[in-house]
DNA sequence: CTATTCCGTGCAACCGGTTGCACGTCAAGC
DNA sequence: GCTTGACGTGCAACCGGTTGCACGGAATAG
């Protein structure tokens, strides 16, 4: 029946107690609450299991005890750049309470998400949904099986942690003000998602007030391909500047930029959003950091305050971001600016 | 609070019995092995249990039959492009039979990566490890304890996915051979990297074989910054091309090439390795396929195969790769200046 | 019409720990 | 010297499913 047989003999419980000729529960306690129990005995037990190479079943405990020691981190798209140091950072915060993790991709997908959901609640102990698109009321509904914590999502009742692009992009206009621009684009991406509405609105405030006209061009999705897409409507737009919604819309405008010979930031300045390709392109990005590590820090942090009932309620948690002025802006080129050929 | 409270009652198997009228047993089968009951009992309590939102625990199913439907994914670094392709196929593989995956961040230290392993090593079925650092007595050891599957490491006896660079690398060479150049560079990785060892000796065997003639030059680590401080050495070798380690480490190459004036391809060429960046540079970078996302979708297979006693002994696939040519390949230039049409 | 299968279901014993409660012992308190 | 309490340990009932086996009734065979 059991195949591969030799394997699967692990020690249990039971075998320890046998060699100590003592009961389950105490090496039980031997185990989780040694101060319960004489010295010595904690000594011998330890020992014994130590030479039997047993080691406590995670599962059986999980079920007795409700703990499992694991959460869920449900992401839209592991290959996305903004999520790996986020999805790092997070497995290295639960690592550091002794939590593992398990992760899922949604690719996007609601009902993908939804079905991970499912397949992992009950074997974690709480959440941490990133940039879910799913609908409030399925979020509600998760929320009232698991603690549950959500990154860049806004649903009231539910704690969250949200990264505030909004002084980023304040401080990238005031920066393109200084410079002189008054005419820019903001590059669009994803009308679903929080952090696209959220910078469009900052911008379009911050930008009026330094007097700066608007335009929004669309990048349907964020990557490489439809940033340079969108290329020649920017230069149609005959604006001097453009803040992208995500870096690598930024990097596939440069490219597109290049390919005309419309030098960068001589004739056109850019700003991305991100910070997700460090200073991996030349010239080095300007862009709006996004601290996704903190972001994923913090998750885990909220999530496990929340296990051990040290925090309650409404908890919203915004971690402010900042220009990262690097070589992608400058002054615009006096009056006229360059005709593709 | 009331949502706070009522959340850990999730139902079980005794209220849908109990609803349905019938014993845990039916209800149980009903999921497990309908053909073993009524049809119209099956249906019935399929809609009971959904009407009630239950969903099976996958804690005590585990527990009873021995399989957690989980599988251990543990890679060096979540952050490198390299992984998140690989970790996203491995992934929806995974899913695709129902498992569910936990990740783990070695973060290149073998210590760390044994002690995720045994951290999910009762809580899994398998364990999937990318590159691992861990000496080969600690792999077999592990492997003893759960069914084990490597990828891109050579561990005689445990089942493998390599990606063999050999093929592309070749290739490489082939390519910069029919272009004219004669004498290259070879911008090494990590030392203890199998895939840098494999990608070295391939180059020079291929590099005699057409009469090329190869510097080795050492990148510490495989990132942007390390790549881009190689590269006074990199002039001073006077060679007219070189083939980075990966893709990281060549993209820190033409920043730093470009920030000399060096026009790349006319004036150097330049091939990365593991086509992580896409077209996503400017020019667009020649390189050599990596093939990650097969990789992980090989892993996983493997795996659930070897768990399903579909397969056994030593298992070895190989993934080879090929050269995808972009623009930074070009012939070199003819003495010190550039040779026209 | 009785004997024999077969089928659908229930019973109860697991899986490997945890934990409330009870019990026995030994020492301090009166 | 007897009571009391603290302390160390064992008993047994869980946690929520799975599964071998038994059982009752209907269908089929004789």
């Amino acid at each position: 029946m059991q195949q591969a047989g030799r394997r699967k003999k692990q020690h249990t419980m039971a075998d320890v107690a046998r060699a100590a000729g003592v009961s389950k529960s105490t090496v039980s306690r031997a185990f989780t609450q040694p101060e319960m129990l004489g010295t010595e005995t904690v000594e011998r037990i330890a020992a014994i299991a130590k030479t039997l190479g047993y080691v406590p079943n995670h599962t059986a405990r999980a079920l007795s005890t409700g703990r499992h020691g694991n959460l869920a981190l449900i992401v839209t798209d592991v290959a996305n750049p903004f999520f790996p140091p986020l999805i790092r950072a997070a497995q290295m915060e639960a690592d550091g309470s002794d939590f593992c993790v398990f992760l899922g991709n949604s690719d996007e997908n609601p009902r993908q998400e939804d079905k991970l959901v499912d397949r992992f609640v009950s074997q974690v102990e709480g959440l941490i949904l990133v940039g879910s698109r799913l609908g409030a009321e399925r979020i509600q509904h998760h929320a009232g099986r698991r603690p549950l914590v959500l990154i860049n999502r806004e649903v009231t009742g539910i704690p969250r942690v949200l990264i505030d692009s909004t002084t980023g992009v304040r401080q990238a206009i005031a920066h393109l003000a200084a410079l002189g621009h008054r005419h820019i684009v903001y590059v669009s991406g994803p009308s679903s998602s929080w952090a696209n509405r959220q910078r469009r609105n900052a911008l379009r405030l911050a930008a009026r007030q330094h007097g700066i006209e608007v335009d929004v061009l669309s990048a349907r999705v964020p990557s490489y391909e439809s940033g340079r897409a969108v290329v020649a409507e920017l230069i149609e737009s005959r604006a001097t500047a453009a803040v992208a919604f995500d870096d690598l819309i930024a990097q596939g405008i440069m490219t597109g930029m290049a390919e005309r010979g419309i030098p960068i930031p001589e004739a056109f300045s850019l700003v991305g959003c991100d910070d997700v390709l460090g200073a991996a392109t030349y010239p080095s990005l300007t862009t709006v950091s996004n601290r996704s590590d903190e972001a994923g820090r913090a998750g885990v942090t909220l999530l496990l305050d929340r296990l051990s009932g040290r925090m309650a309620g409404d908890t919203r948690v915004v971690l402010d971001t900042h220009l990262v002025v690097r070589q992608t802006t400058a002054a615009p080129a006096s009056g006229q600016r360059r005709q593709g050929g």
